[in-house]
DNA sequence: ACGGATAAGACC
DNA sequence: TGGTCTTAT
């Protein structure tokens, strides 16, 4: 998993930063009168007092646990406060987590790079901000170093009896090794990130301070709640030494079985026994790299500089008896999912500026009539289209086609335990090059305009720009296209009237022929299906969902369709292909325009194997790719 | 017959 | 590529 590289720079400064008990924090701040109170968070309580999912520490010191029933919790902590996560659809919510686990996020990617690893985990990338600290305000010339930095647990450092004065002292140790100076900056900084955290939201946490994300991860546990831990690399050897494998990240398990069922490791200092090639022969050349390294406290694991998650899903299990059984039921909470998913990812789009690209379903099945035992339901994805409706019909295909295949030939008596749905490839919406203004950015006028070496305004208003006579668009509302939002927030007549022009654009385009220039700056579908859903010229009929979804689809999901190729939906009309463009409609665009196109359909070809996918909105997506 | 709901990433 | 598997919280 994580790329096995030596670690060529040995002094990064890297901080793993753990809330703790988050979701208890987070019911605690909504309801004050739970502080100190030994609490657990619950979700659904009508089996068994409902599953733990987060304990505070005074309850942990009944031994009280994740995975035990609220009914358990109890029994060993009879005053424990059980709060429910929220429902919503029928299902556990969590929203209000989420959203907290932002409020702490930016707060704690303010000094430096910031990897969100989790709801409530980030690992931060230091080593600049500490850099400067100690070029301009080393700890051994600070009078007062903050008091939580203070107390940090240094690890190695020697010396029970006051354990603060040492603390100190490794501070401003005047002959420390540059790597623990640097450690000692990111101490401080870290302990006032985390003041900030505390003071701006009211939740604590911990930390760990060391100079890769493994080292960091594992120091982070060591002192909970709210503190934070120091790792220097004169400590590491021990700290290695003994540790169990098992407590080491991606090791807690069948790989980390597999090490001491195998090969008799126990302990992370185990591994130092065997060679980089023994290791690699026995688990593949990269896990045998990686786990060599570890073993010596290596790890060149990069902190991602990503806050926003890659991908939003949500599920639900039916356990036992609720399994469902007709598929009117997976229907029903198919359609409940899709609700939340896409509200998420539309609340996502709207923040964040961001578009998915696929829509994924899963699902867990068996059989009543159990031919063959252990066949697992299959995913199945698709290209996301926005809009609840568009989202429950794909999701609900999708369901189906698996349903076939896992039933095979004969059709049998069929339970589901468990569906869930997520909306993934979630990308950046351009918004840099004239290209990317002009199918979706701020100003179609002057994007054109400017492109063309024409002279027409700016802000000219409501101006109908013909373009060669392919395109035709209306620009009095800039934002209109921008992000294939606000369509849905502003029902505006003219609005309508404007994605009316689009889609009998669309439509003749559709009739000419292969008129792919179109879809180039209108992101429209030409499709048969879609053309003729195409909303009638005097537009006044629809209202609400239908029509919201109605505009959406013509510019959002189109959008994103741009982008992925199902292999079940071999729909051509989805495709978007460089080759299938004819070159002589390029010719008749303005020059600059011209020269993007051209650019993106020679990046295509060559880009086929890039993570980044070639469609258009990839390539103008960034400034630099000429 | 699962702790449940979510996420990320590697592998093929 | 999509789909599966692993791991984690």
């Amino acid at each position: 998993m994580p790329i096995p590289r030596p670690d060529l720079q040995g002094d990064r400064v890297i901080a793993h930063v753990d809330m703790d008990c988050f979701y208890v924090q987070v019911e605690q701040r909504k309801q004050p009168k739970l502080r100190g109170l030994p609490t657990a968070v619950v979700q659904y309580n009508d089996w068994k007092g409902g599953a733990l999912i987060a304990v505070s520490y005074e309850a942990r010191k009944f031994g009280v646990k994740r995975s035990m029933r609220g009914a358990e919790a109890e029994m060993v902590c009879p005053n424990i406060q059980l709060v429910q996560v929220p429902v919503a659809r029928g299902k556990a919510d969590l929203n209000a987590y989420r959203s907290a686990g932002s409020e702490v996020v930016s707060i704690l990617s303010t000094k430096g790079r910031c990897e969100r690893a989790s709801i409530d985990e980030v690992y931060l990338d230091l080593t600049d901000a500490a850099e400067s600290m100690l070029s301009e305000t080393p700890p051994e010339a600070l009078e007062d170093i903050d008091e939580e930095a203070l107390k940090s647990h240094v690890l190695g450092l020697i010396g029970d009896e006051d354990r603060e004065k040492n603390v100190q002292r490794w501070f401003i140790r005047s002959d420390a090794i540059h790597q623990d100076k640097l450690l000692a900056c990111g101490a401080i900084i870290v302990a006032h990130l985390r003041g900030e955290v505390l003071k701006e939201t009211e939740f604590t946490c911990s930390a760990g301070i060391a100079h890769n994300k493994m080292l960091a991860k594992l120091a982070s546990g060591m002192h909970k709640p709210a503190q934070q831990t120091i790792v220097p690399s004169s400590a590491v050897k021990d700290l290695l030494a003994s540790l169990p494998v098992k407590k080491m990240k991606q090791l807690g398990g069948k790989l980390g079985s597999s090490l001491q069922n195998d090969l008799g490791v126990n302990t992370v200092g185990d591994l130092l026994k065997f060679s980089e090639e023994k290791l690699q022969e026995r688990y593949g050349f990269n896990t045998g790299t990686w786990l060599w390294n570890i073993a010596r406290g290596i790890s060149g694991d990069e902190v991602k500089g990503r806050v926003l998650p890659k991908s939003h899903g949500c599920g639900k299990t039916f356990p036992g008896p609720r399994a469902l059984k007709t598929t009117a039921a997976v229907e029903s909470w198919l359609n409940q999912l899709c609700e939340e998913l896409s509200e998420r990812i539309q609340l996502d789009m709207d923040q964040n500026k961001r578009v998915a690209h696929t829509l994924t379903l899963h699902a867990r099945a068996f059989k009543t009539s159990d031919v063959e035992p252990h066949k697992k339901f299959p995913s199945k994805s698709c290209p996301l289209r926005y809009g609840i409706n568009k989202i429950q019909e794909d999701a609900k295909k999708l369901f189906d086609t698996g349903l076939r295949e896992f039933l095979g030939s004969h059709s049998n008596a069929w339970r589901v335990t468990s569906l869930s749905i997520s909306a993934g490839k979630i990308l950046d919406t351009p918004r840099t090059s004239s290209i990317s203004r002009l199918f979706q950015g701020k100003s179609l006028s002057s994007a054109i305009s400017d492109a063309s070496n024409d002279d027409i305004q700016d802000d000219a208003p409501s101006s109908s720009i013909g373009c060669k006579e392919n395109i035709v668009l209306e620009s009095d509302k800039d934002e209109v296209f921008a992000h294939g939002k606000s369509v849905k927030e502003d029902d505006a007549p003219s609005k309508d009237r404007k994605i009316d022009v689009l889609c009998t654009q669309s439509r003749k385009q559709k009739d000419k022929g292969n008129g792919s220039i179109l879809k180039f700056f209108s992101g429209i579908n030409t499709s048969a299906k879609h053309a003729s859903n195409a909303p009638s010229s005097g537009s006044e009929s629809h209202k609400g969902q239908d029509q919201r979804d109605h505009q959406e689809e013509c510019l959002v999901d189109d959008h994103s369709r741009l982008g992925t190729i199902s292999n079940q939906q071999r729909d051509d009309s989805w495709n978007f292909n460089a080759e299938d463009i004819d070159p002589s409609v390029i010719d008749e665009l303005p020059p600059e325009i011209q020269r993007e196109v051209r650019g993106w359909i020679c990046s295509s070809k060559r880009a086929k194997t890039t993570k980044r996918g070639s469609s258009i909105f990839h390539y103008f997506s960034t400034d630099d790719n000429a």
